[in-house]
DNA sequence: CGGCCACTTGAGCTATTTCAATGATCGTGG
DNA sequence: CCACGATCATTGAAATAGCTCAAGTGGCCG
């Protein structure tokens, strides 16, 4: 498997450079993958949960149901990442996933994450970076939600998925493909829809963003990051060394 | 070390039955306990991150600035808890963290996770399992933070409070002591102080939570249930056997 | 006893929601 | 290629949950 065709090696080597022999057990996470529609439901709340996916493309988004008919989308997930990795210590599902759009995901089982466990020190350590940071973005998206307002809410979340992007995407432009509805956005931020739409265009008009179907053009980055208070520490600047010189063997690099 | 005074052995133990090797190298993530005035800063946003802590007694708490003045707490950490799991694959601080009340906490670099890795993978699962959970209570507060009203917000945020603190406690009562004050409430629930006020009695006449100082009662688990559409799926129900029969010598018992 | 702090209560204000109607865009099938 | 229906986005007006400000109450500690 060329290194090119696996998101999860790259997503890994983010963490850390990667041996030969740790590519090829990560490239095992990475067995059958399997094509899916925009809409396609991946497991819904109370399944049994006995499998991780990995997303080699197209956006996912996992979402809870509420008595009132309302919805909350907890995690947006983006080519690269892992599906379930919280569940792992539960039994049942906690949550709904499904695709936003078509899309390849690759399923492994919970088991081979205790191979994973038990043949490299490093790559468990790696995961558990991974688990960190997912954790990193709901917490910083549990502050937004609770404490920013719309305008905040909005430009924070863009700012985010712009990065997220960038970070696996590599390309620099200021623009992306959002392939988001506005409904979609309203239940990320816990905002109406109609209110999505009023701060879309008053975002608009202060210039911060422009906005042409799905393609975003961030103008100013520094500005909307000022706008959301935005600040990219949980994102970037803050993976680090894991080990201690006297476990040099499993060193991972800093770049 | 006494298995009572363990509350590390005794948080692990929820998850599987641990043999006496592995509770020996539990306990080395217990030394040198720390008295901890209330109010007292354990670190702050920026700190270098290198170690964890387990609190063995008092409340703590995790929280972050905002720009206009605001606060928001993410976490509230009870007793047995493990503070700073969030931050291992970081090199900084993300949230300060500060004590409640006073009590005793232990720390362990980080490090030490790391030779509990090598040493043990029914460990390492643990302490997986316990990172999921501690993201599963955020994702429940991110839902309700987002989508919930205030009396829901503060209803499951109680009944939420009062179990967890059942699950160690183990003693049966409807009642306990909540030492927060409500602009602390008011910091983990994303409202104002004096909505708290309201809802506090908003809730009281409806019978649905009683007040006296810092003493909650519950007069009607379910009815409170209800009101905060709390289902806790995500605190108990859910932990499970995380290894296959191959994998017999370090089986998780289920009880 | 006095002062301080946390809580309560009231009144007006604001951000966001809801409801409803209209307009744009997309995919589909003729 | 066009017409149609369906979905998605916009706009306006009225309703509301929760906020802010401000004043009053009560308990607790020195």
């Amino acid at each position: 498997m060329s290194q090119e065709e696996s998101c999860i090696i790259r997503h890994f080597s983010h963490y850390c450079v990667l041996t030969d022999e740790e590519k090829k057990l990560l490239s095992s996470l990475e067995r059958s993958p399997t094509k899916c529609k925009a809409g396609q439901t991946l497991w819904e709340e109370g399944d049994e949960a006995n499998e991780f996916c990995t997303l080699r493309s197209g956006w996912a988004y996992s979402y809870r149901h509420l008595e009132n008919g309302n919805r909350q989308i907890l995690e947006v997930y983006l080519p690269g990442d892992i599906i379930g990795l919280r569940e792992f210590a539960f039994s049942k599902r906690m949550d709904n996933v499904k695709m936003i759009e078509d899309g390849v995901v690759c399923h492994f089982p919970h088991q081979h994450m205790l191979d994973l466990f038990r043949d490299s020190l490093k790559l468990t350590s790696v995961m558990f970076a991974i688990s960190s940071r997912q954790q990193a973005l709901l917490t910083e998206r549990l502050v937004t939600l609770a404490r920013r307002s719309a305008r905040q809410k909005l430009a924070h979340f863009l700012h985010e998925t712009f990065l997220r992007l960038r970070q696996t995407n590599a390309d620099d432009t200021s623009e992306f493909r959002l392939p988001l509805s506005q409904e979609q956005l309203a239940d990320i931020l816990g905002l109406s829809p109609v209110h999505i739409s009023r701060t879309f265009t008053s975002l608009g008009e202060d210039n911060l963003i422009h906005r042409e179907r799905h393609q975003i053009v961030i103008p100013d980055l520094d500005a909307l990051a000022c706008e959301g208070e935005f600040s990219d520490c949980y994102l970037t600047d803050s993976m680090r060394p894991l080990f201690s010189p006297y476990n040099q063997d499993v060193a991972i690099c800093e770049d």
